[in-house]
DNA sequence: ATGGTCGACTTTCGA
């Protein structure tokens, strides 16, 4: 069985809900994991996305700022969270049954985040910010720890982990290199924290290494889209037993909504989409 | 040139 899982930045859940809405209507994908829904709990519009067939809804929020929520056709069990070191909603974690027929294959956890912006300098010293984003990657290395303490029970982390690690992942390496979300020491967090448990980068998998990625452009610049000056700071991550499910970069694969850009009152980031074939796991 | 533009919810903060 095949599981689309899609993650998107809305910078306000309220604002863009029918925008939200013409997404999971032309993609349909299984589960849609937002980041910066900028709205408490019972300010969620739930019954839009169930209206559509997204029963299952998890929602982490909080008032003005961050928050994050994950809707689901396939049923979701809520697990424990990350400690944000300022007790922010930034992550929504769970549990997904696929297919329980399909034993331990069928089902796998899902760890949606948002990770800190981190200010303007990338120096905790003078921005604390910076040093809040770099506590919060910590915290994150720390429940992966926890999470595997049982094994590999199948991870998949995805989010807007504002952090654009590879070269190729920014409009301008060398011009980013002192810019907060490319400078060479959150990236090395990042990376650290990726390889701790050996967790694919999935839209990197079957990209060439100089294909320009990005997920993200700023609104503060015109004509952004036609010098493409973008950064891929929006990540899905799989887990090592996942990894052999992870489908070809395509119209079924791995996907960047790039158009979702120049939709009406865009948000500043577009959906990423990954397809598992969990049926390519040997039980 | 240290700007620019968003969104939530205030007289400003976070991105």
């Amino acid at each position: 069985m095949k599981v689309s899982i899609a993650t998107w930045n809305i910078n306000s859940v309220r604002l863009r809900e029918k925008t939200v809405l013409r997404f999971l209507q032309e993609e349909q994908p299984d589960i849609l994991c937002l980041q910066e829904i900028k709205c408490q709990n019972d300010q969620f519009p739930t019954k839009a996305f169930r209206a559509l067939g997204y029963d299952h809804i998890e929602v982490a929020g909080m008032k003005a700022y961050h928050g994050a929520a994950t809707i689901s056709k396939l049923p979701l069990e809520r697990l424990p969270t990350v400690f944000c070191p300022l007790d922010h909603a930034r992550h929504v974690s769970t549990r997904v049954v696929a297919d329980a027929s399909m034993g331990d294959a069928g089902d796998f956890e899902l760890h949606n985040f948002y990770v800190p912006a981190g200010g303007d300098v990338a120096d905790r010293e003078v921005n604390d910010k910076f040093g809040h984003k770099l506590d919060f990657l910590e915290a994150m290395r720390v429940y992966f720890e926890e999470r595997f303490t049982q094994g590999d029970r199948h991870q998949v982390i995805v989010g807007d982990f504002n952090i654009a690690p590879h070269e190729n992942d920014v409009w301008s390496h060398k011009q980013l290199l002192k810019v907060v979300s490319h400078t060479p020491g959150e990236v090395a967090v990042l990376e650290d924290l990726r390889k701790s448990h050996d967790f694919t980068d999935t839209a990197r998998l079957f990209a060439n290494d100089d294909d320009k990625l990005y997920s993200w452009w700023s609104y503060r610049a015109k004509d952004v889209m036609a010098s493409n000056r973008g950064r891929r700071l929006d990540h899905i991550w799989v887990s090592p037993a996942l990894k052999p499910a992870v489908e070809a970069v395509g119209p079924d694969g791995h996907t960047i909504h790039v158009g979702a850009r120049i939709w009406d009152k865009p948000s500043d980031h577009v959906p990423v989409v990954q397809v598992l074939d969990l049926g390519a796991l040997s039980s």
